[in-house]
DNA sequence: AAGTTGAGCGTACATTTGTACGCTAATTTA
DNA sequence: TAAATTAGCGTACAAATGTACGCTCAACTT
């Protein structure tokens, strides 16, 4: 890569990081105005147009990079799970850490899925929904669930997490805990639900 | 009442109204300009600042009464319950329609659940703490639960049906019912799991 | 009847915003 | 080396916003 691609390819990540610092639970993404994220990133205003068209661009790209990220981090945290132990509790675990090292990531999928802009909200129901998959073709393989059923569950599964995990966002650590426990609770009784309805369903044939 | 007081109210109504109509699914509560209210009420711009001291409290009224708007409705829907029937799929039906009817009340409570300022999100988890405990009491009364087993199952229900409402603002009418199908699924999903958990622990005794 | 109150208005202003336009200077290409 | 490209800048402008201030006149109080 010459040299002008990658002080350009700088300049773009100042202009992403400077947005994502700028968030906070008082600064969605909605209420940065382009001015802002160029002056946070350093660059002239007008500069912001030579690697974005506009904000919802820059949005966008965010949403995806976010989503890559915390799908990353829950990866490597599953494979801890692979060593033994209750695969919910260590998963709940994981993901608690996951929103604390990034809580902006999880600011913008958070807001912007109920935000304005439909091209927004499709955006993170696609990082939403690769979560849900990989799920449900976990618990497919794994607990013999049919397609439907492991959907539902997984679905369910990875919704009570993200809401635990907007809430997560407004407490203090000590507090996180309980919810952590709480959520543990509600995902055991997804699991043990759809497994009583999974044999109830196998039975009838 | 005054003739003055009334007409107060009357203007105070507008606003109110003025705001709620302006929402859409691409105009958010915090997109709103206090002179765009103003101008759909049909006043000038400062006169606004006799009945709210800022947007923000415009903002709070809307969600106080768009929670007890949705409580009411829901409310007189499990009347209908009561006649028998799966309890859940009559919820679900009552909500979809409550929806269908509302979806501003709706999108105002979703987006500011997530929303940039504490005071809103304090709010709307209110509202949404009242359907929690309406809820656990019914289900520890009629299911015999534990007080905190009762509370996560039914904190676990509203969750869901909460996030089916927002996926099915965005849907046409006809995917709706599959959505609602797929929402049954999960809430039966559950309250078998919560039953399950239940006597689990009441064997252990 | 006289005096007070307050809802609503119009004017005004400082701020902030997005973005059009044209320039510069460094890198890349030929 | 000469020509072309382009990231970044500064200037400029129209539009919109929140809100301070002071006025009017109908409704209420005494």
């Amino acid at each position: 890569m010459g040299v002008r691609a990658q002080q350009k390819e700088k300049t773009r990540r100042a202009l992403v990081d400077a947005a994502f610092n700028q968030l906070s639970a008082e600064r969605s993404f909605s209420s940065l105005s382009l001015r802002e994220v160029a002056r946070e990133a350093g660059i002239a205003p007008t500069s912001f147009y030579r690697h974005f068209k506009d904000m919802n661009e820059l949005g966008l790209t965010m949403v995806d990079e976010g989503g890559l990220t915390l799908r990353q981090m829950m990866r490597k945290g599953r494979q801890r799970a692979e060593a033994g132990g209750s695969v919910i509790r260590i998963s709940v675990d994981t993901f608690i850490e996951v929103l604390e090292s990034n809580p902006n990531v999880f600011r913008i999928l958070l807001h912007e899925r109920s935000g304005t802009s439909a091209a927004f909200r499709a955006a993170v129901e696609r990082e939403i929904e690769h979560f849900i998959s990989e799920l449900a073709h976990y618990t497919e393989a794994q607990a013999n669930r049919t397609p439907e059923l492991a959907r539902a569950q997984a679905e369910a599964l990875v919704i009570l997490v993200f809401n635990a995990g907007a809430s997560a966002l407004d407490l203090k650590r000590s507090e996180r805990k309980a919810l952590a426990d709480q959520l543990v609770l509600q995902l055991r009784m997804v699991a043990t639900g759809a497994e009583a309805l999974q044999q109830k369903m196998d039975n009838r044939t």
